[in-house]
RNA sequence: UCCCCUGUAGCUCAAUUGGUAGAGCGAGCGGCUGUUAACCGCUAGGUUGCUGGUUCGAGUCCAGCCGGGGGAGCCA
C-alpha cells in the first residue's frame, strides 16, 4: 500500500504549509462531522488534534466508494485522505479538501452506540468516558493547552539554568508531611507477615521498609539545588487525602523550583518572571484553543490572563496584609471567617486582597511560624517565617513557596517545637552541616495553572484519566 | 471526613395534591441544501441507580446502600 503522497497534520494544512491551490495533499483523521448536499458530494471534517480546527474535505459522489462507505461515514470514522488543496467556495474555512480518495480506515460499525456523538455533552459524562473525550473539542484544546504549558515551564526553566530533577516517586521518608499518604508493598495482603508484637513487618517488604508515593520532591531536590544551584521538579504526586473538591486530586503533577544563595524576594521575582513567561507563552502559542475557552468555557479568560502577564506584581507582608483586612472590616466589609492577626488566610480573604484591594496579582510574605511549616526559615521577629503566597485574581493562591530553614541550629529547633523526630531528617540535617547556604523554592500545581488559564473549573477535566476518591476506572 | 443537591431513553431534562412515562438532542431511514450548532418528516429506543418499606396503587413518600456534583476542612 504505497501512498506517493505524505501525510500532513491538519495544522500545517490550515496554516498553509502544506502546499498552495492545486497542490497535492493528504491527511490522516478522524472524523467529526459529516454533511451531504444533492449537489452530489458531501463535506467531512476531519481532526487529527494538531489544532482547534477540523479540515474540511469535499468528497463527491464520483468517487469510487461515495455509496458504499462514504455515505456511512460517522463522528469517530478514521479516515485516509489524498486529494488537491481548494481554495473553499463555502464561508468557514478558506482552504479544504478536494478529495481523490477517501479511505476508511476505521469504521465505526453501530453508531448508536457511540458513546461521544456530535452533540453538547456535560463534563461529568465525558469524565464517565474518559478514553473518548479527547476527541471533543475541548479535551483536545485542554490536551493541547496542557502539553504547551508544560513544554514552556521546561523552556523557562532550561533556557535559564536550571536543572531538572528527577526526585523519586517511590519515598522511603515518612516525614513529608503533607498529608495522607499511599502506601507501596508487594506484601501478600491475604497474608501479612507479622513480626513477634503481631506488627506488619515490614522487614520481609520489597524495600525492607515501609514505603510511600511522594506528597512532594521538595527535601529531596533541595540536596540537588545544594550541589547545582537551579534546580526544579516536574512530575507526578499523589495525596491520599479524602478530598472532594473541583480543586483536588489524589495524582497531581506539580512543578518545584528551588535556587541556591537567593531569599524570599529572589523567590517571589522567579515566581513572577516564571508565571508571566509561561502565560505569555499560551496566549502566543495557542491562539485558537484560547479563543474556543474564551467564546465557550469561561468569557473573559484571555483578559485575565493579558492582564496577569502585563501588571507587576504587589508585595505585602501578611503583616500588613492582616491590617489591610481589619481596616476593610472597620469599614463594612463582611468576611465569613474572622480575621486577625496569626489566623491562616481564607480563601475569601486572598481574594479580597487581589481582587478587590490591590486589583492585580499579589505577593503575602512572612507568615506566622505556627501556620506553616518547619523547614521555612524564622525571621529575625522570631514570630514569623519566609514564605510566601502568589495570589492571583480570579482564583486566589496560585503559588505557595518559602525560603528554607539552612541554620542547623535554628532547624533543630523548629523540629523540636513542632514535636518531630531529628532522626527523620537526617539526611536533610546533612545538607545544614556541609556547606549549608541560604534557598528558596516554591510549589506549582500544574491542575490548577492550567484551571486559572482555561477557566476550565474541575481539575478533574484538565489531567487525562484523573485519580479521585472511589474513582480510578482507567 | 462533614454539610447540601442529585440519580427517569445513548445524552440533557419534563412528569400537577402519589393514579403504572414525555420532549429536545443524538442514532436509523427519507426529503432538501457548496454544506458547516444545518433544516423538514418518519422510526426505533425506558424493570425510572440498588434493596426493602408505606399504600388499592410509588418516578413521586420513608429507610439503608451505591454512584455523581457543589461547598467546607486539607492542600497544589
Amino acid at each position: 500500500m504505497s501512498q506517493p503522497q505524505k501525510p500532513s497534520r491538519v495544522a500545517a494544512v490550515l496554516a498553509g504549509e502544506a502546499g498552495g491551490e492545486g497542490d497535492p495533499v493528504r491527511v490522516q483523521g478522524w472524523i467529526r462531522t459529516r454533511r451531504d448536499s444533492k449537489a452530489g458530494l458531501s463535506f467531512l471534517h476531519v481532526h487529527d488534534g494538531s489544532c482547534f480546527d477540523p479540515v474540511q474535505v469535499v468528497a463527491e459522489s464520483t468517487l469510487d466508494n461515495y455509496e458504499e462507505e462514504i455515505l456511512r461515514l460517522t463522528t469517530a470514522c478514521a479516515v485516509d485522505v489524498t486529494g488537491t488543496l481548494a481554495v473553499s467556495q463555502g464561508k468557514g474555512q478558506s482552504l479544504e479538501i478536494l478529495a481523490s480518495s477517501v479511505e476508511v480506515v476505521g469504521l465505526v460499525e453501530d453508531p448508536d452506540t457511540y458513546p461521544v456523538p456530535a452533540k453538547r455533552h456535560t463534563f461529568e459524562y465525558l469524565r464517565e468516558v474518559a478514553h473518548l473525550r479527547p476527541r471533543t473539542n475541548t479535551f483536545s484544546a485542554v490536551a493541547r493547552v496542557r502539553n504547551r504549558i508544560s513544554d514552556a515551564i521546561h523552556r523557562y526553566f532550561q533556557s535559564n539554568g536550571f536543572a531538572w530533577i528527577h526526585t523519586p516517586i517511590i519515598t522511603g521518608s515518612d516525614c513529608e508531611g503533607a498529608g495522607e499518604m499511599f502506601r507501596v508493598s508487594t506484601l501478600d495482603l491475604t497474608n501479612v507477615p507479622r513480626d513477634e508484637n503481631n506488627e506488619v513487618d515490614v522487614s520481609q517488604d520489597f524495600f525492607g521498609r515501609e514505603t510511600n508515593l511522594t506528597v512532594s520532591g521538595q527535601l529531596n531536590v533541595e540536596a540537588y539545588c545544594l550541589a547545582l544551584s537551579k534546580v526544579y521538579t516536574f512530575g507526578p504526586t499523589f495525596r491520599a487525602e479524602n478530598s472532594n473538591t473541583s480543586r483536588h486530586l489524589a495524582e497531581f503533577w506539580m512543578i518545584e523550583p528551588e535556587i541556591a544563595f537567593a531569599d524570599l524576594a529572589d523567590d517571589a521575582d522567579l515566581a513572577e518572571d516564571f508565571l508571566k513567561y509561561i502565560f505569555a507563552d499560551l496566549l502566543e502559542a495557542l491562539p485558537d484553543d484560547m479563543a474556543f475557552f474564551d467564546k465557550r468555557i469561561d468569557p473573559g479568560c484571555i483578559e485575565r490572563l493579558e492582564n496577569f502577564t502585563k501588571a507587576a506584581f504587589e508585595r505585602m507582608d501578611y503583616t500588613e496584609a492582616v491590617a489591610c483586612l481589619e481596616q476593610a472590616v472597620s469599614k463594612g466589609t463582611k468576611f465569613e471567617f474572622p480575621v486577625s492577626w496569626g489566623i491562616d488566610l481564607q480563601s475569601e480573604h486572598e481574594r479580597w486582597l487581589t481582587e478587590t484591594h490591590v486589583g492585580r496579582p499579589i505577593v503575602v510574605m512572612n507568615y506566622p511560624k505556627d501556620i506553616k511549616a518547619f523547614y521555612m526559615r524564622l525571621n529575625d521577629d522570631e514570630r514569623t517565617v519566609a514564605a510566601m503566597d502568589v495570589l492571583a485574581p480570579g482564583i486566589g493562591e496560585i503559588i505557595g513557596g518559602a525560603q528554607r530553614e539552612e541554620r542547623l541550629d535554628v532547624l533543630d529547633r523548629r523540629i523540636a517545637e513542632m514535636n518531630l523526630d531529628p532522626e527523620d531528617y537526617w539526611w536533610y540535617r546533612d545538607l545544614r552541616k556541609y556547606g549549608t547556604v541560604p534557598h528558596a523554592g516554591f510549589g506549582l500545581g500544574l491542575e490548577r495553572t492550567l484551571a486559572y488559564a482555561t477557566g476550565m473549573a474541575n481539575v478533574r477535566d484538565l489531567i487525562p484519566f484523573p485519580r479521585t476518591p472511589k474513582s480510578a476506572t482507567f
